[in-house]
DNA sequence: GTCTTCATGTCGGAT
DNA sequence: ATCCGACGTGAAGAC
């Protein structure tokens, strides 16, 4: 059988209403596009007033509402979520509930100028690289990229502030925590390594000296004095060995 | 004249393509539905082996690839981006461009179900409430809800680490640095908060006492913990009243 | 479930 | 253009 493809030009709300229908049954992803008004109450609030969007219904419980502009969704409900449609007071509506927290969308449409439902099944996994995992492999398979006679001894390692992204000893037995970011960093990310040094000089209290290592492919100026104030290190290197 | 609405049903690579261009001419934004591979090269990099997905090119230049999973696209263009479509080696293809940083999407259907083309221009504006910005008013109408005495006297005030939501004194003359966060925080706001109370108390420099308050709804064990080590305080309160 | 951090984060405002 | 921080951030992994 070939992929399942619903379409509807124009459709009254009947219509769309049954398309919508028919795709949640069926696990079809659903387009609708026309003129609508938007209410969000949750977390936050929001209305928004007529105008055409595009709305997208996946069978997973996304919502999606999308202007011409942006490549965000001005109103949206995660993955999970369980929608209805119907047709209240002469418009179709969908509604969307979420719990925990509790969230609710409404689209409200006057018009509706096309609907789809297709059958979008993907078993197809992204590959991606250039990723802060792709800067810690590239530091394991070779320490020295840190510095010379840096040993890392365990990544993920737990202190009382979070887990160390790379966590080693230098040349002179001292204990190094290394912080990696695959991008130019500005002041959060010096914090970040400021608490598990921090952290860690006092989860090991004998004194010991814990030196703190930033690996990035840069820093901002005041990302730059924070390290220098706080006895930190830089290291410039980026995830991908060309970048 | 109503709203332009172009749609074709499993197109061939010729009528998409006409589809496509006559979009972009007139600003419309159009969703192809079919069996594509994806490449994306730029900041990171990634290949997406072919599957059935939803691809919306907006007039303002977004790019979005949308599988039947997840509230995020699975590979995109931001606005501002120039793109073409054309066909090659049988597929048909859109090639998205981005200069600083240089970013490229390529999207290659090997099959097209459905496309369409839609006037989706858009006036209203979202109205959102609830925010950080709700969190600040409700403040400075009563600054009491911070503490009794607490007086505001400048927001967005300038510090060498950054601007300070609000800075103020309290009922003893102190500095007084307010951090606001609408959602309940963990470490990372304390470091923030603990940023400006020591830029400000360098930038003070007569020994002056800076006090660093956290407001926000509440706060994670370790951010309560990370606040009491650096002697900073914390007031629950939430952007809304009734939250 | 909560907590923590990463992200091609995106977005907006200010310099 | 860069920097900085908010966002209904979302998504993933650990506990």
């Amino acid at each position: 059988m070939t992929d399942e493809l619903l379409t509807a030009v124009e459709p009254d709300h009947g219509e769309a209403l049954a398309l919508v229908e028919t795709g949640e049954e069926r696990g079809l992803l659903c387009t609708l596009f026309g003129r609508c008004r938007v209410a969000y109450d949750g977390r936050a609030s929001s209305t928004l007033d007529p105008g055409d969007r595009l709305l997208v219904l996946k069978p997973d419980g996304t919502v999606l509402v999308h202007t011409d502009e942006g490549q965000q969704p001005v109103n949206w409900q995660p993955p999970g979520c369980t929608h209805e449609a119907g047709i209240e007071d002469g418009q179709f509506v969908v509604r969307s509930h979420r719990t925990s927290p509790d969230e609710q969308l409404l689209v409200a449409f006057e018009q509706l100028l096309h609907a789809t439902a297709y059958d979008a099944t993907d078993g197809a996994d992204l590959a991606l690289t250039g990723t802060e995992e792709d800067l810690r492999q590239r530091i394991l398979d070779d320490p020295s990229l840190v510095e010379s006679g840096f040993e890392p001894r365990a990544t993920e390692r737990e202190t009382p502030a979070g887990s160390v992204d790379i966590y080693g000893e230098d040349a002179d037995g001292n204990v190094v925590v290394v912080e990696l970011k695959r991008r130019r960093v500005g002041p959060d990310a010096v914090s970040q390594l400021n608490r598990y040094v921090e952290a860690l000089e006092r989860d090991l209290h004998a004194g010991a000296t814990v030196r703190g290592i930033l690996v990035a492919p840069s820093v901002t100026d005041t990302a730059g004095q924070l390290l220098a104030e706080r006895g930190l290190a830089f290291v410039s290197l980026s995830p991908s060995p060309d970048a």
